[in-house]
RNA sequence: CGGGGAAUAGCGCAGCUUGGUAGCGCGCUACGUUCGGGACGUAGAGGUCCGGGGUUCAAAUCCCCGUUCCCCGACCA
């Protein structure tokens, strides 16, 4: 195995798939599409489940867990959502397996099929909507906030580490609401957590808006979502958030009694992240090196590494690094020393670097006769000399540093490759030359839309909610357009 | 489901054209020297060459059948 990744400028998907690995991420699991998460990988997403979960509890929510199992006919109750879902479910038939004749095989039983097929979810509004029925009778029910984290299988054609996998964990929120006012605003408010998550805490920045007729959610009325550009000009679908309206209560009959003693349909919500996350971790700010983590989601923010030669050194520098890590820790960072005496310093620097460990702290001989340490970025590679006494104000601050530099470097990366462009041509050639967002006019036709998605692979990624100019003309039919949207090509 | 590849040590691969003792790099084990950017030397361990059949004195290599995986499309958080 050689020891640096593929360049990134190569070839972005083996760059990617390269890194995935190497990080000690994740990888391909024995079953087509789905994927191991390894310790390291899956403790960047117990940070992005603590944070979120923080945040929906801050604005209401409550965690629930529905069953994995859904019956088939609960999916078929709305038309547009099982269209959607149909394709893709993997479905259980039968609850036994037993001995084939030689008795050397296992086999399906066939004695044991099911009276109904159960479908492994691909999401859960049907059968947490079957519950809502009994659970909401008056107003006085409303509104109800449920989140869950689960597991969903879609079963996809292709498949990529984190960006699509058959399996996924996510959590998904189901709200029910008296009012289409109070449901819009729901949605509303958890695509602005999601942005502000994606911002503060991924250092990720994302346009929001709303998905065309043709993108939307397969069951609502509106879908909105968080959109982010990664370096090689493909977009990323970071979190959705649908407005229902009234679909999934007509469809699973679930009415209250409002304040004014009317029968009314309940109006709902329901909103995604996945550990797509992970995906646009990895390719927002990654380099040639490796992963470079957001600090604050980083599952080790500080390491340490001891150099020395001598047991006398060793000794010493050990103790020294001891202290370090205790004085860090008090201030509250996530430190790891690593004190291992089977791998020599050099191949630790590389280490901690594919991982994305923000600050390193190389600690010697050199170090403890001027009471200093040597101090490290990850994502400038920047090294200072840093004296003892200030050690904790200078993490504190690298810590901040990064976090600000990574995302004004991704939000430099979007503005430049972000492009208002009125000519077909110019709009196939900028997708063959860098991709990135395009804001482009578009006659708000399902056919044009299709069209460019045929002739060109890219999509609307989202029509902005406050539109950024007036009227145009559609770049394909000349057809007169509302405003611009937000085409690129997509993961 | 269409169009391309591939399957040989834990991982990445060569060997196949032209049949003849199973190879390389990384990793792994031991010892020694090293240790401030993935150290080096020496010695080792590790194989049903995807499976089945055929041709042959002899098959990783040639022929037939099968299986699995990967890539490119269609589908998609």
């Amino acid at each position: 195995m050689e020891k640096g990744l593929p360049k990134r400028s190569d070839d972005y998907s083996q760059w990617y798939n390269e890194l995935v690995k190497r990080a000690d991420l994740a990888e391909n699991s024995p079953v087509r599409g789905c994927m191991i998460i390894k310790p390291y990988g899956f403790s960047i997403w117990e940070k992005i489940q603590a944070t979120l979960d923080g945040m929906f509890k801050e604005t209401g929510h409550s965690n629930c867990y529905f069953p994995i199992f859904i019956p088939k006919s609960y999916l078929s109750r709305e038309a547009a959502h099982v269209e959607g879902f149909a394709k893709e479910c993997a479905v259980v038939t039968h609850y036994r397996l037993k001995n084939d004749a030689t008795g050397r095989n296992l086999i399906v039983d066939p004695e044991a099929k099911l009276e109904e097929e159960l479908i492994v979810r691909p999401t859960s509004e049907t059968i947490i909507w079957n519950s809502y029925k009994n659970w909401i009778q008056s107003y006085r029910d409303l509104p109800l906030l449920l989140n869950q984290w689960a597991n969903v299988v879609r079963w996809e054609m292709r498949t990529r580490l984190f960006l699509r996998t058959s399996e996924f964990l996510w959590q998904e929120g189901h709200t029910a609401h008296a009012t289409m006012k109070e449901a819009e605003e729901e949605t509303f408010r958890i695509l602005d957590v999601y942005a502000e998550f994606a911002e503060k805490h991924m250092a990720i920045p994302v346009l929001r808006g709303r998905k065309s007729e043709s993108e939307k959610f397969a069951g609502a009325v509106n879908t909105y979502c968080i959109e982010a550009l990664m370096q090689d000009g493909k977009a990323l679908q970071a979190g959705t958030s649908h407005f229902l309206g009234q679909n999934f209560a007509r469809a699973f009959d679930v009415k209250f009694t409002s304040r004014e003693g009317k029968q009314e349909f309940v109006w709902g919500t329901s909103w995604g992240v996945s550990t797509r996350l992970m995906g646009a971790l990895v390719m927002a700010h990654s380099d040639d090196d490796g992963l470079v983590l957001p600090p604050q989601l980083a599952p080790i923010q500080v390491v340490i590494v001891p150099i020395y030669k001598t047991p006398d050194q060793a000794a010493r520098v050990m103790e020294k690094a001891q202290q370090v890590k205790k004085h860090l820790e008090s201030k509250g960072y996530r430190v790891h020393f690593d004190s291992r005496d089977t791998q020599t310093p050099g191949w630790k620097f590389a280490e901690y670097e594919m991982k994305g460990v923000p600050l390193r702290i190389a600690l010697g001989p050199r170090d403890l006769e001027s009471d200093s340490a040597e101090l490290t970025r990850r994502d400038t590679k920047e090294k200072r000399k840093v004296s003892m006494a200030k050690l904790s104000e200078e993490v504190d601050q690298s810590i901040q540093s990064i976090h600000s530099g990574i995302y004004r470097k991704a939000l430099k990366n979007r503005e430049d490759n972000t492009f208002y462009i009125d000519n077909y041509d110019e709009f196939k050639a900028r997708l063959d030359s860098g991709g990135g967002f395009i804001y482009a006019h578009w006659d708000g036709s399902p056919e044009t839309e299709a069209r460019i998605k045929e002739e060109t692979k890219a999509t609307i990624r989202l029509i902005p909610l406050t539109p950024d100019e007036k009227e145009g003309k559609c770049i394909v039919t000349g057809k007169p357009s509302r405003g611009r949207v937000v085409f690129a090509r997509a993961y």
